[in-house]
DNA sequence: CGGCCGATCCACT
DNA sequence: GTGGATCGGCCGA
């Protein structure tokens, strides 16, 4: 079942964060499917957050996606490198966002091995904000895509996960964040 | 318009 | 565990 715009209309971004995990992120780009569950994400909570790109009600060009209404994808470019995938939530002009850091492969595992330039399967291979768009083939070009579409989508598999097996910790690289740095917002399912 | 820097990854060691 | 790759956005001039 594809998960509709009720679920990332919500306010609470943690909750949605942490119901990401054992969801799947199925993506059809090249005219080949891959997919895999959600193992990792952080929240981003809007304009109070020192560590969001819309800190401040910031709003760029980039950050813009951000403040659409929820269920669009917010792609941008890391490092020059790297491809990140967020999931806007949350009504129009309240800028929350998560952020899928891992994902294990599901489906296509021959596409994501080729897009990876990686011989075979290894347990980090999608384990990483830019990996997981490599894998899944996720670009600049999917900014603002629609979450519930053919392109990209995010299904309910009724996979469970135990609410004993979700870690939180504080997030990664956002020592600028100053004292949000230490919030518990990088949730890990550690099966 | 120039310069800096980042929500990273990989190849090496 | 370390350093190089590599580029759009932002800020200050």
């Amino acid at each position: 079942m594809i998960l509709q715009d009720d679920f990332y209309l919500r306010e609470d971004v943690l909750a949605i964060s942490r119901e990401l995990l054992g969801k799947v992120l199925i993506t059809e780009i090249g005219g080949k499917r891959t997919s895999g569950i959600i193992t990792e994400t952080e929240a981003y909570a809007g304009v109070t957050d020192k560590a969001s790109h819309a800190y401040g009600n910031r709003r760029t060009k980039r950050t813009e996606t951000m403040y659409a209404e929820g269920g669009v994808a917010y792609v941008y470019l890391c490092y020059g490198i790297h491809h990140l995938f967020n999931v806007v939530t949350n009504k129009k002009d309240t800028p929350h966002a998560v952020l899928i850091r891992a994902v294990k492969p599901l489906e296509g595992e021959k596409k994501i091995l080729s897009r990876r330039k990686r011989p075979g399967m290894t347990s980090d291979l999608c384990k990483g904000p830019g990996k997981v768009c490599q894998a899944l083939g996720i670009n600049l070009k999917h900014d603002q895509t629609p979450l519930n579409g053919k392109t990209i989508r995010i299904e309910e598999r009724n996979i469970r996960v135990n609410e004993n097996a979700i870690i939180s910790t504080p997030r990664i690289g956002v020592d600028y964040a100053e004292e949000d740095a230490q919030l518990p917002y990088r949730f890990v399912w550690d099966k």
